[in-house]
Parts: structure tokens; sequence; C-alpha cells
DNA sequence: TTGAAAGCGCTAACAC
DNA sequence: GTGTTAGCGCTTTCAA
């Protein structure tokens, strides 16, 4: 910067005058220093600067289990924030961690980040308290048992369920299963708060029409989708459609259900909630469906710390996205 | 940091050396120091510290089209290079970006990352001259036509196609088509350095034996693969293999084929090629297919800049993996 | 084994 | 509108 300067005959505060736009410089000296710069293929030392005005422009995605969700929907939600940051002139550094509180904490101690976007949201999120006594800005996507006081973006699973589940008793069928997903061995490891909500959503609709819910769920894999089929068929040979919140294991039903003669939508409906399109194309029929806001969700989230660093007075965005219908063939009444 | 010291009663130059232990440091005043360095919750700032010593632990993933490969294996290829960037100690920046050389240049200059890997290379990659210019120590996923000098982990197209077509023709395959993809709208626009190895590798083995090459090629949904097969049928009828190397339209390929009559693999035989094994396994049959190696290419790619951060002099990886080969039920022998 | 102090390159308050 | 300059928090040389 000092060489900048002496190239163009100004101080160097008039040189992070102009590359900052922080000061009214006049446009010849404007002219000046850009030409230098352009000359010097001059940049400024990101380091320098984020010590000097004590604040970066790096943001973290905070998403512990990057190992889940190897494609689709998952993919969509990195690719978009990063797109995002960028074009808002801030950078986008993935955190997939382990340990995860104290990794925060180190995190927000280093200064590294301006701010943070968590995903994989749960219920009792162990890097919210860490984040909220730390001050740094940060935006769920998700949302927490109780995220009052907080930025968050979520898709609204309550009203998403509701509907997909209203078509289907609209078609008159009544015994509806509910397919979701386990991570990893544990089946009650650790539970992302839309997936609570979603199934929650589904047995309530179940009881306000007096059905009793089936609930099922396998690893997001097509294999274990095609297992699923088996277990469903021994256990529940009466259910009629089936809401599908597993993007990967929906095809591997389609596969099963066909191996098994059971035909697509004739003898078995089915919606797979909160997938993207391609993943719905897979099988034959093509799945009906709806579209997780994936793009949407992460524009937003992004935003939402962007502005709050900018001014923390800001008021937190809270907002609900519902699902898209998407068309598909998969779905028809029960058989009488 | 200042504070650490008071607590512990020792200088700050004192702290700093256990912090990074770049000095030896008696056992009772490390302990004191670490005592305080946790009383405080101290965590080193990170722009300071990148300021005194010149250098980040930041390293950049350079991914033009972030948009494209929006599951699968790109998924695969950017969690583990995040993945193995921690573990190392190092930081994941996503870089996606529109205009490739001068974006890299001021990302270069800004001197924010110690070194930056290369996803998507083209055979005339633009990045490559900014980046060898200037000194930071990169590799490259992939490798242009010349990579001469440069360190750079690619997946061995040549091999993996050659036996691939060797499967196939052992099988008495001689009519074998192969599908790659489209990027957006210009079937022109910039090409992959590896699709470009493997389409060369499959022409070259077609003419070896005295075939002609048929290439088909279509953008990377099931959609696109589902209105080939109209196309490959009309114009190719005697085709009795497909080599496919197109993640998501080789599920749709399978479909468009069942809806024209035409069985896998009695009728017709494919293997997917470069794929995730749960693409794979979307379809019944399961394909045949060769899987990516993504995890490790990812693994040695960033291993191989933070090994020239810490030795420039150290020698070049030049690393070809080979695909491997994984079963399904997508082949068979022509009909006679 | 520890400490003092000179920067690292930039920002921004303050003076002109 | 432009320049001077005191830090930002840490690393590292040099001296003790």
């Amino acid at each position: 910067m000092q060489e900048v300067a002496e190239h163009a005959g100004v101080s160097i505060a008039t040189v992070s005058f102009v590359v900052n736009g922080t000061k009214r410089v006049s446009p010849q000296t404007q002219a000046k220093v850009e030409a230098a710069m352009r000359e010097l293929g001059y940049a400024r030392n990101h380091a320098a600067s984020a010590l000097a005005r004590g604040r970066t422009d790096i943001l973290a995605l905070l998403s512990p289990a990057l190992e889940r969700n190897l494609s689709g929907t998952g993919m969509e939600f990195i690719t978009r924030a990063a797109e995002r940051a960028l074009q808002r002139g801030y950078k986008l550094v993935l955190w997939p961690f382990d340990n995860q509180a104290s990794s925060v904490q180190s995190l927000i101690a280093s200064r590294l980040v301006a701010g943070a976007v968590l995903m994989e949201v749960e219920l009792h999120d162990a890097r919210v308290p860490a984040l909220r006594e730390s001050g740094l800005p940060f935006s769920l996507i998700g949302r927490t048992l109780d995220p009052t006081g907080m930025a968050w973006v979520d898709v609204d699973f309550d009203a998403s369920i509701v509907g997909t589940m209203k078509d289907l008793l609209g078609l008159g069928h009544r015994r509806i299963a509910y397919v979701d997903f386990v991570l990893g061995d544990d089946p009650e490891a650790s539970v992302f708060a839309g997936a609570v909500r979603a199934r929650n959503a589904y047995i309530d609709t179940m009881r306000s029409v007096g059905g009793s819910p089936v609930l099922l769920r396998c690893p997001e894999t097509p294999w274990d989708g095609r297992h699923l089929v088996s277990r469903l068929l021994a256990d529940h040979p009466d259910v009629t459609a089936l809401v599908v919140m597993n993007e990967h294991a929906a095809p591997g039903i389609v596969l099963g259900l066909a191996a098994a003669g059971v035909r697509v939508p004739e003898d078995m409906s089915i919606i797979s909630v909160g997938t993207t399109s391609m993943m719905a194309a897979f099988t034959d029929p093509v799945l009906t469906h709806t579209v997780s806001p994936a793009r949407e969700l992460s524009r937003l989230g992004v935003d939402a710390v962007i502005d709050r660093i900018n001014d923390p007075e800001l008021p937190l965005p809270q907002i609900l996205l519902p699902c898209m219908r998407a068309s598909g063939e998969s779905v028809a009444p029960p058989r009488s």
C-alpha cells in the first residue's frame, strides 16, 4: 500500500480511503490511485485489514454432519450459501465438526469469522448457547425448540406435512405410513429439529382423523429403502400411502415395492417430501414430491447474518418457508 | 494475550511460545500459562497471528462451477476436502467464481489463503498461469494438458475406460456407445480435462478394435437421460452396450430403455463410470459401475498443498488413481 | 528459560 | 480533500 501511495504521489491514508470507499476523495486522486493499484497489481492484505478494523469478512458454515446428506438437498444448501456470501463480499468457510460446543468456542474466540450460519439444527443444539453468549452474529437454518431472540429461517414442515396429508386424505387414504431417517447406528442419536417437527405433524394429523400413526425409519440409502419394504408389507399390510422424508431411500422404496409386486400408485401412493426434483425423477413413476426451499433458505440465512453484522439492532428475521409441491405420478386414490 | 500473560505472571512472549510450541518452556510456566488460558477462555486472534507470521492457515477450494454437480461425486469432493483440511489444522474456504483469472489474482494478492486446491480442471485452465506466477502453493484435482511442474492428483480415466471397454469387448460387445455430458447450453463450453481424456480413451479403444465410435451427450439430469434414449435407439439401433459418464443421466437412461421395451442387461448393457455407488443403486437392475476415488483424491489434493506450504522444495506429487470397479447387474453378453 | 520490543500492513481518528 | 500517526494482537529476534 505504501508503494501504491508513492506511485500515485499520495499518502497511504488516501489509498486506504479509495480502497475502502471510506471517505470522499477527489476524482483525480481517485483515478491516480486506481491506476497505481492496477499497475502494481495491488490487493489489500486480508489479515492486516481484518486486524486493523477488528472484523473479518469471513462467515462460517457450521454443519456438524457434512458426512450425512451426501448429496441432493445438502449440497444445494452449501453451494448456495457460498455463492450468496461471495455476492455480498464475504467468504464462506466450511466448518464440519465433531466436538460441538468447544469447537465453536475456539472459532468464536479466534475472531476468524464475522458471523456464522448453522445448519442441521437440533431441538437442543449445543452450539447455540455458546454462540449466544459470545455475541457473534449468527443465524439458524432450522430452529431449536425455543428459537426466541434468534435469527432463523426454516422449512415450514408443519404446513408441508399437513398439506401433504390433506392431499392423501382427500383422495381417500386412511392408512398412511410415514418414513423418515436414522443417522448412523444409533437411532436415538442427534435428531434434527425439522425431522422431529415433521414427524409430529404427521402424528397429529393422523390422530386428528382418528387414525393410528405408522412410523418407519431407515438410513438414507436406496438399499435401506428397498429393505424397508418387506418390513412395511409384513407389519402393515393395510397401508395404502407413504409419506417419505428420506430423499435417498425413496427411490429404493419404489424399487422394493415393484419387486414385491406392489404397483405405484395403483396399490400404493408415495409422496417424497423435502427432496430435490432430481432425486424424485430417478424412479418410474416419477415421484410426487415437495421441494425443500434450500436455495432461498441459504440465501436468507446468509443475508440474516450479514445484515446483523452491519447492524446488530436490526430486527431478527424469523422466516418459515413452505416446501413447494411438485408434480409426479406416484399418487392416486386407494384401491377401494 | 496480554491478560493471559499477567494472569500467569509471565510475558506475552512466553504465552506465544506455549501457544505455538515454538520454543522450549519449563513445565511449570507451561502449566501456569495453560491454566490462565483456560481460565480466560483464550484463543489466539486469527488475523493478528496471520499478519505477524505472514501466513494464514486457510486453504481455498476453487471450483468454478459449484452449480454443476449438484450432488453425488461433487459433494464428496468438497466435504472430504473440508474434513481433511481441518484434520491438518487448516480451514477451507469455498471459492466458486465467475471470472476465473482475475478473481484468482485478487485472491492471491490478498494473502487470504496459504494455498489453493483446484477442482474441475480444464485442459487449458485460465487459473493455472495466474497461480504459477504467484508462487502460491496449489494442487490440481485433475490436470491440464501439460501438467509438468505442478502437483496434481487425478482419476486415471484412460485406464478406467480402457478397463471398462475391455470388459464389454470380452463379453462380445462390438457396438458400444459412449455417453457423457454437456454443461449448460453451449456444448462447446468449458470442458473438463477428465471428460476429454475419458472420451478419447473410448474413441481410441473403439478404433483399435476396428469399431466406429458412437458419441452421445446430454445434460446431467435423469430427464435428459430419458430423452437421450429415443435418439440412441433411432440413430444407432445396433448398439448393444453403453458406457455412461454422466452420473445423473444414467438412471434416466435405464428408465428410458425400460419404457422403450429394451431390457437391461439382456438387450442392452450399461456401465456407469465415475459415479457414487448410491447413484448406481437408484435403478433396477443396479448399475454396474466404477466409483470415482473422490475421497482419496480430495485427501491427496489437500495434503499436497499443505505439504508444499510447509516445504516448497518437496517433490511434486503427480498421482493417478483408478476408478474402483463395483458390481451391479446391468452388464451381460450381447444378444447374439 | 524468559522478556523487551520491533514490526507485520492496514484503518481511522485527528489535524491540517 | 489529504496526510500523520497510533494502534489492531501477535510473532520472533535479540539480549539477559
